[in-house]
DNA sequence: ACTCGGCATAGATGACTGTCAACATAGACG
DNA sequence: CGTCTATGTTGACAGTCATCTATGCCGAGT
């Protein structure tokens, strides 16, 4: 990013993870995925910790796969989650480093 | 983010900083600033680029400057902005390594 | 002092987002 | 098969956001 003045196609996709990081449940959300014994759990670990509706943690978790920072699968009756570390990684490698300039 | 869940607060704070950076227009504003010669610019430099109107481009850099991403100071006739490398260190730590999951 | 250029602010508007209640679906288990 | 539990989906509504036009403010020069 420090380097050259990213181009009009990158930011919009990158755009799109960072709103997908931009709402404080979603947020706790990963955090609560990531540092689940496994590196993953099921939704019914997720709803516990909030004061909103499960369909609204559903809601969220929606967003975060369309973004492509978490992966989900059904097996039986629970759906698990896990978050997708590459995705992470390079929103993180983009912000990092411009501390050389000024 | 990994070790630990993310209490409430940290989490609606560093939403916020994301929320800055969820919009298109917002990150090609701080990688044009980062990558310009000398680690500022002045507003001159980047109404140019985009095909938005100069208010939208001030109101962008005031949600960057007020999420703490940039700061901004009047000399002469310009206003320059530069990036607040701290700000975007917190978040890039926050995001890396959580590889070792899964 | 007046005017001009650079930038910020105000108000309006159309689009999007977070949330809930209600309903749908999909396995599990009797 | 029927029912119960766990999730996902839909529709609706209130709040927020990105963008515009119009206007205001501040320095610089003339």
């Amino acid at each position: 990013m420090v380097r050259e003045p990213l181009d009009e196609d990158a930011a919009s996709d990158l755009a799109k993870m960072f709103k997908a990081l931009s709402d404080p449940v979603r947020l706790r959300l990963l955090s609560l995925i990531a540092s689940h014994q496994g590196g993953e759990a099921c939704v019914c670990d997720l709803t516990g910790p909030f004061d909103v509706s499960q369909p609204t943690i559903s809601h969220h978790l929606k967003v975060l796969r369309e973004a492509g920072l978490v992966g989900s699968e059904r097996r039986g009756t629970w759906v698990y989650y896990w978050v997708l570390p590459a995705a992470l990684a390079r929103l993180s490698s983009l912000l990092e480093a411009p501390a050389d300039a000024r």
